[in-house]
DNA sequence: AACATAGCCAACCGCGACTTC
DNA sequence: CGAAGTCGCGGTTGGCTATGT
């Protein structure tokens, strides 16, 4: 059958993004919001193919992202997450506010990898690398990723793990407790706090594209930065 | 100072999943 | 129900910068 190219080659730009690029797609997308990436190059007045521009905004332009080193606490939460999850970057990402899978699976094959590999463990599956044996004092968090991988059907498994796989994560508060919160303080949280808490709450439903879908209920705002920027990727997604 | 190598990261590519018609 | 269109993910690549010789 073949595959159509996602957009026309011969008349489209490759490689960086240059200044001129960067504020034609911003300004299109404070205007107009995000999504329907393939006719956005064309309405912005770009020579980029729609996934370029999805991929320029996702990982460098949106107003959102953290930028800068990865603290010592987001280190441990992404090794403790891709035991679980393994190469689900964008589910990681989903845990890591200000972060996007891309740079979160750049930092890990830079960066995280080794550190595991200093530890003696293997970076794939997070076991001791030479040792055939699983160790008795495997990690809760191996312990729940093979007990998932053995059982894939089992919920109950799921839902006795300490680890919540729940999308719906908060925004970093003022208050002293959250803003030293620990990983396992904002799995908690997030596992404590129902999807419509409140407006600090960001919906990683909206992230993975159930936007304004049955699987999203929260309706969250997403303030000043965000309220330009949320618009549902399909009018006729809308709920009427 | 010049060159080689390693490290890093932005961007691309291909494919699977999902949606629409 | 199937084909076509579109989106998003994960793997990979290429180019720039830092470091070593």
């Amino acid at each position: 059958m073949g595959r159509s190219p996602c957009c026309e080659k011969a008349h489209t730009n490759k490689g960086a993004w240059t200044k001129e690029e960067d504020q034609l797609l911003v300004a299109y997308i404070k205007v107009h919001g995000e999504g329907c990436w393939r006719s956005l190059p064309k309405a912005a007045g770009l020579q980029r193919c729609g996934k370029s521009c999805r991929l320029r905004w996702i990982n460098y332009l949106r107003p959102d992202l953290k930028r800068g080193n990865f603290t010592e606490e987001e280190d441990e939460l992404i090794i403790k997450l891709h035991g679980v999850l393994g190469n689900k970057w964008s589910v990681i990402a989903g845990r890591l506010p200000g972060r996007t899978d891309n740079e979160i699976k750049n930092y890990w094959n830079t960066h995280v990898k080794r550190k595991l590999i200093a530890r003696g463990l293997d970076p794939r599956t997070h076991l001791p690398i030479n040792g055939g044996s699983e160790p008795s004092s495997l990690s809760s968090d191996r312990r729940t990723a093979l007990a998932l991988s053995k059982d894939e059907s089992s919920a109950e498994d799921r839902q006795s793990s300490d680890l919540n796989l729940n999308l719906a994560i908060s925004l970093p508060r003022a208050s002293p407790k959250s803003s030293s919160a620990s990983s396992e303080d904002l799995l908690s949280e997030a596992e404590a706090a129902p999807a419509s808490v409140h407006a600090r709450t960001i919906c990683f439903c909206y992230h993975l594209g159930y936007r304004a879908s049955e699987a999203c209920s929260c309706h969250t705002s997403y303030g000043d930065n965000f309220g330009c920027l949320y618009r549902p990727l399909r009018e006729r997604q809308q709920p009427t």
